[in-house]
RNA sequence: GGGCUCGUGGUCUAGCUGGUUAUGACAUCGCCUUCACACGGCGAAGGUCCGGAGUUCGAAUCUCCGCGAGCCCA
């Protein structure tokens, strides 16, 4: 028996220690998606990040998610593919090379600062992978891919002729959003927003009293808006006006998007001041005037302000208005405008020869209504965010690492030559295409602009799914696991283009995650110092408690909290775990399983509990609740198998006699075995470790365990139940008079009809305990009577106040007694008499007992009588 | 300015289709070193469930209004 008391397992469970072995050890062709298998396909299209070297919490609570999912799909027999990305194009990097380099991407050849980036990027990207191998997530390494390689933008690449052949795409000259800084189109997700203080300068525009904050396009104004109800105004409508300094003719038009209110109530449009001027523009067909260069200068219409920055040009002309007295009153207003997400330069709105994905709204909208959201509201975002939506998808940008667009354009006839797919992958600025031009020309000059890396990252789900693999295409793909932040971006364009692609939605289920918040409640900044990185968390405590962090931090969805407090809860389940591990590792790990056994009553009750424990998890798994699931799993670990069962099979386990000690075997392990399999999606570090001492092979193997509903017993349950307080009040009742838990007390009675077998209570309180089923020494005393509203309430409705009222003036004795004699309690009123039956109300009673020196505790329907 | 979400003991959090003892974690206090675990066990204290109105026999839960917060955006 010795060797029974003295476990071989460390008394603290090393979490650093085992992760960092189990790390080195994992192969990772277990998580290999097999193309080929009969099972049914789980592919998950995990959202590519962009490889800044560092992996966001954010990232990880994100990836946790996944992993989650992953393994818990696997144990459940499917064919899982759990696919890394990374995608690299963007402007990000470009900044980054320059000023790591002390170079502009100027000062050397468009190949040469693509080399650069290619690896900068590539250092990033390893970077990135130790971090995700080391949070133990089970990525499919066999199905990885990086945008910039060319074998993954040759596709992006065949996707641009693809929609360009189908009508999607056109090259058109057209406002848009653009950095000046950056020398770029940007989409509008691009957009940022601030805020800024500014001028409202109101002065006489030929007669007319105008106020702009933009004085500085004057020379762009192309119009001035009224009111069309507004009575100052009625007379100018159709005029011809002078523009002040200037002295272009512009009309006064009517449009009611006017506000009356703001300034004058008189309006300059120019091209472009703001969102609005391009929607007038395109209203009233108004003329073009572009004032404004690509390097945020100004152009020759402005005259002698030509060259001057936009700063420049807007002090240089109010001095010349206040010289000739045009302005009357300069107001300061706060000002929202938009700024580049890069960079924080206030963007400008250009028109411009670019490239655009046409937004079909109602295709987008049906394609994402069948799609399964969870959490369901998230679809709203995406809903409002398309149908604002007022210009297409510009997809063109004025940078160098990305994907080039395949495109030339003829020498000599000006024609628009698209590659042909078998020509891909290629760069036009470096190859020419194979055939001539139809106007005989072979002279070309390449599409310099190249593609916004969402139109890369965009493809994932076909990517992943086996497009142009040469294998059966699978989309949709089962699962989008992303954050709520780029559903307007990665969610909208992914949809947009699978489905245009493809003809079909690219996910069965989107599940969104929150984001991460510091422990301010504050999102994660390193200017408000709340910023944690998960690599100084997992160095702590350990990727398991992480897990749990990211696990129970709170529902799916919603936005998380970081709280040191939580891994440091999570990395102390993992002690307790491993303390229940080590208690019953030399019970059950060479139990006889071949003979049946005879269960006890608490044995049937932890079967039955733990069927029911599987009959949660899971449905609480497919909802994607793993809060809830967690949870679930935590609570019965800690409080019904260790504080309870162990504590009362205990000395059943420590017993000689085999037949009383097999049962507890048998339960203790099935309950080990199942607990460690529903964790291993969770905590796979600890449940491998722990696994591994007791069978061959990896947890990963296992399967998730299936309710066995005859398990499930009513009967067995409430016996239980009142086992495990009969102990827990006797543990208590020592615990409060000083008396040592394992010590005997004198005697312990149990007046009760629904215990048939005391043995586990003798056993865990130490005591000899004697069973009665009748109660004939006491007298019981009716204390209180206890209205059940569950019955109550529903039956009689109205009346249910007055009932309770009633009961409260009788007796609880009386009312007692009624019962007693006529299994129902009849109320008398004015307006008659109302007969309540049995179980709608509950009776409390207090024991008491004459002539001897006990203490006496009711629970349930049992009276517990301990002698002093 | 709009959309979405949220507002529960000191802090964080659960509470689905309304039912009267509101869950747990951390922190606080007291008791206990008992042969799995003191990173433990037992117990205590701590709550106008943001405010107001409504629906209802009954509201933390449903509706509306207000206030506040967070996120995403204009």
């Amino acid at each position: 028996m010795s060797d029974v008391r003295s476990s071989i397992l460390s008394k603290e469970y090393d979490a650093l220690g085992v992760e960092l072995r189990l790390v080195e050890s994992w192969d990772d062709s277990d998580y290999f998606f097999d193309w080929d298998s009969d099972e049914t396909d789980f592919v998950i299209d995990t959202p590519p990040p962009y490889p800044t070297g560092d992996f966001h919490i954010g990232n990880a609570l994100n990836w946790c998610y996944i992993d989650f999912i992953a393994r818990y799909k696997r144990l459940r027999g499917f064919n899982v593919m759990f696919p890394q990305g990374w995608d690299c194009h963007g402007l990000p990097t470009e900044v980054m090379v320059e000023e790591m380099h002390g170079l502009t991407k100027n000062q050397v050849s468009r190949g040469e600062f693509r080399r650069l980036c290619e690896e900068l990027t590539l250092k990033n990207i390893d970077k990135m992978r130790s971090t995700l191998r080391r949070l133990g997530l089970s990525i499919d390494w066999s199905n990885e891919y990086i945008t910039m390689k060319p074998e993954y933008y040759a596709h992006t690449q065949l996707s641009f002729l693809q929609m360009y052949n189908e009508g999607y795409i056109y090259q058109s000259e057209h406002p848009v959003n653009w950095c000046p800084r950056c020398e770029t189109a940007i989409a509008f997700a691009e957009v940022d927003y601030g805020t800024r203080e500014s001028i409202l300068n109101y002065f006489d525009f030929d007669g007319i009293r105008v106020a702009t904050t933009r004085p500085e396009l004057l020379s762009a104004c192309v119009a001035v808006a009224v009111h069309p109800e507004d009575e100052r105004y009625k007379g100018f409508v159709g005029r011809a006006l002078n523009v002040p300094l200037f002295n272009h003719k512009v009309d006064v038009i009517a449009d009611d998007a006017v506000d009356p209110s703001f300034g004058t109530g008189v309006v300059m449009i120019c091209t472009f001041g703001d969102r609005q001027d391009v929607r007038w523009w395109a209203e009233h067909k108004l003329p073009l005037r572009k004032a404004i260069d690509r390097g945020g200068r100004m152009t020759e219409i402005a005259g002698k302000y030509s060259g001057m920055t936009v700063e420049e040009c807007r002090h240089a002309i109010i001095e010349d208005m206040k010289r000739e007295g045009i302005i009357f009153k300069e107001e300061r207003v706060e000002q929202k405008i938009g700024t580049c997400w890069r960079c924080k330069t206030p963007i400008e709105i250009l028109s411009e020869r670019q490239w655009f994905v046409r937004i079909k709204r109602d295709e987008i909208l049906e394609t994402s209504s069948e799609i399964n959201w969870v959490p369901p509201h998230m679809e709203t975002r995406l809903r409002n965010w398309t149908q604002m939506m007022e210009w297409d998808w510009c997809i063109s940008r004025q940078r160098i690492f990305a994907t080039p667009i395949p495109v030339w354009y003829c020498k000599k006839c000006g024609k628009t030559i698209i590659a042909e797919p078998e020509w891909l992958p290629l760069d036009p600025t470096t190859r020419a295409p194979s055939t001539p031009c139809e106007c005989g020309s072979t002279e070309f000059r390449g599409e310099e602009d190249v593609l916004d890396t969402w139109m890369d990252s965009s493809i994932s789900a076909m990517q992943v799914a086996g497009w142009l693999k040469g294998r059966e295409l699978r989309v949709p793909t089962q699962l989008r696991p992303q954050g709520h932040d780029i559903i307007r971006t990665w969610a909208f364009y992914t949809i947009l283009r699978t489905k245009a692609l493809l003809g079909v939605k690219p996910w069965e289920t989107i599940v969104v995650n929150g984001m991460v918040l510091g422990e301010d409640g504050h999102k994660m900044s390193k200017s408000r110092n709340n910023f944690v990185v998960p690599e100084e968390v997992i160095e702590r405590y350990g990727a398991d408690a992480f897990r749990q962090w990211a696990a129970i931090g709170g529902t799916t969805g919603s936005d998380i909290v970081f709280q040191w407090k939580d891994v440091v809860a999570g990395s102390r389940f993992l002690q307790k775990l491993w303390s229940i591990f080590r208690f019953s590792y030399p019970h059950i790990k060479d139990h006889d399983t071949s003979r049946p056994v005879e269960l006890s009553i608490v044995d049937r009750w932890l079967l039955s509990k733990l069927t029911r424990l599987i009959e949660r998890v899971t449905i609480s798994m497919e909802a994607y609740q793993f809060d809830e699931s967690f949870r679930e799993l935590r609570s019965f670990i800690w409080e019904i198998l260790a504080d309870n069962y162990i504590e009362l099979v205990k000395q059943r386990l420590y017993t000689e006699e085999p037949e009383t000690r097999r049962g507890a075997q048998y339960t203790l392990s099935t309950a080990i075995h199942t607990i460690l399999v529903m964790l291993s999606p969770f905590i796979p570090f600890i449940t491998e470790e722990a696994y591994s001492k007791l069978h061959e092979g990896s947890i990963n193997q296992e399967r998730w365990p299936e309710p066995e509903k005859s398990l499930i017993d009513p009967r067995a349950e409430e016996e239980g139940d009142l086992i495990a307080e009969i102990v827990s009040y006797v543990r208590r009742y020592k615990s409060e008079r000083g008396i040592p838990l394992n010590a005997p007390l004198k005697e312990i009675e149990i007046y009760t009809s629904t215990l048939r077998d005391v043995a586990e209570i003798r056993g865990a309180t130490n005591t000899h305990v004697e069973l009665h089923r009748e109660n004939p020494e006491f007298e019981e005393v009716p204390t209180k009577i206890k209205p059940n509203m569950s019955i109550i309430g529903p039956r009689y409705r109205k009346e249910a106040r007055e009932i309770i009222d009633i009961l409260k003036k009788r007796s609880p004795r009386e009312i007692a007694e009624e019962m007693e004699r006529e299994k129902k309690i009849t109320l008398r009123r004015e307006s008659g008499t109302i007969e309540l039956p049995e179980e709608s109300i509950t009776i409390e009673k207090e024991v008491l007992l004459r002539g001897r020196a006990v203490d006496v505790e009711t629970i349930k329907n049992s009276i517990v009588v301990i002698e002093k």
